[in-house]
DNA sequence: CCGACAAAAAATATCGATTATTTCGCCAAA
DNA sequence: TTTGGCGAAATAATCGATATTTTTTGTCGG
């Protein structure tokens, strides 16, 4: 999986292909509200296309934990709760802990060029539209993981991270959290990436994910879920 | 999920689910071969079902890794190797551990008998056929992680599991490494999860993997795989 | 007024056929 | 011999219609 493509919404491809990004990205923005009805005639009006490709589009979310399947009884948007924004947080921390110490350990000059890369995208990417940021930011911190040389665990960050976002989004917050100091974050995680020191880093990358969280849940316990 | 219905073969429900439950036994079992092409129309005609239900399931099937889907090039049985099972134990490992240590940390009454009862059933069902003992022995160990409160941490180990017996399977010792001193290992691991002694029980654990593991990495070493 | 049942409506799931795409085999030209 | 196309065959993907199932609605009897 080529890292810099994660998520891009895309027109080429199949039908299937199509219908999988565009509802995807729907349901991770919030168009489609969680644990809504997803009825295949709906959606087969509003993308133009047939229902093979949607129900496999469906299908294919289904495993990315962003839809539910009832089997004979259709499709929903999956449901959303502080208890699932929490699994999802201790989760991803302890997960993202293991994939990013591996990841150091087997730190190459090729590997520390291609995050600072995708730390100047992201930086570039700020002020502008929150998607194509979003895209970047996503990307540098796949990008810190990725030299885990652990595709498997690779995608169930990538997985976390987008149920995470999901929460943000929800939280009308995807925007103005930028705001706080996840500039410095960033940077600190990156130099302590660059700089080979695992336990900086990894300390570093969870505080960011308490903080986010923290954050997050303040505002979804006052109700931004109900 | 019901933990007790893990990968069980059903003759009931949309012939989607069907299709599902059936072709991932196939793949897990290695009646399908890694990297083989699944063709629409071939498994139409063994399934004795249209190709929208044959599409549906082998989508689901891809986020299990246990199926690649190549964008109208059609789907394939998931490919293995020395490296991409590695990759699973090592994983496996590390997640079991948060896993086991989270559902210890939450032990009731109640899990401890759940435990025991699925540590019983799989004693009964040595002997039996493989796909019966088998579907127990993922009980057992399913069930002792599962008290983590975390369901998504589940599917992954869930995952995992099969994809780690996939492994077996294709090495032909599903069957006889029930010889080893596996019997002894469970009821260390039962012990020592039942006297809710975490450090025990994920050392066992953790053992457990690596004697299969190294076990079965002998075996496909010598070209099991090629 | 309420609950059970039956018919009607809506929605899901599936099929068979059609369309689009890829793959393969062949031949000609370099 | 290799390379580059051109069909033809095979396969994947999609569509439109039909069958099946679930959900809703309406009616009757208690």
């Amino acid at each position: 999986m080529n890292i810099a493509e994660f998520d891009v919404v895309t027109t080429e491809g199949s039908a299937t292909q199509r219908a999988y990004h565009l509802l995807r990205h729907m349901i991770v923005t919030g168009v489609l509200k969680p644990g809504e009805k997803l009825k295949i005639d709906g959606l087969r009006n509003r993308l133009e296309t047939g229902a093979s490709p949607i129900r496999e589009a469906l299908s294919l979310l289904t495993s990315d934990n962003l839809v539910e399947r009832h089997d004979q009884r259709g499709f929903t948007a999956a449901a959303v709760s502080v208890d699932n924004f929490q699994e999802i947080l201790v989760l991803r921390s302890s997960i993202e802990d293991l994939a990013l110490r591996a990841s150091i350990a087997n730190a190459t000059q090729d590997w520390e060029e291609r995050i600072v890369l995708a730390h100047h995208r992201m930086l570039r990417a700020e002020g502008k539209e929150t998607d194509m940021f979003e895209q970047f930011h996503k990307a540098f911190h796949m990008e810190l993981l990725a030299n885990a040389a652990s595709p498997i665990m690779l995608k169930f960050c990538s997985q976390l991270y987008d149920l995470n976002i999901r929460y943000r989004y929800l939280a009308g917050s995807a925007m103005n959290y930028q705001r706080r100091d996840v500039r410095d974050e960033h940077n600190g995680i990156l130099d302590a990436a660059v700089a080979r020191d695992a336990d900086t880093a990894s300390e570093r990358l969870l505080n960011h994910y308490k903080l986010t969280g923290a954050f997050l849940s303040g505002l979804l316990g006052n109700g931004a879920l109900a």
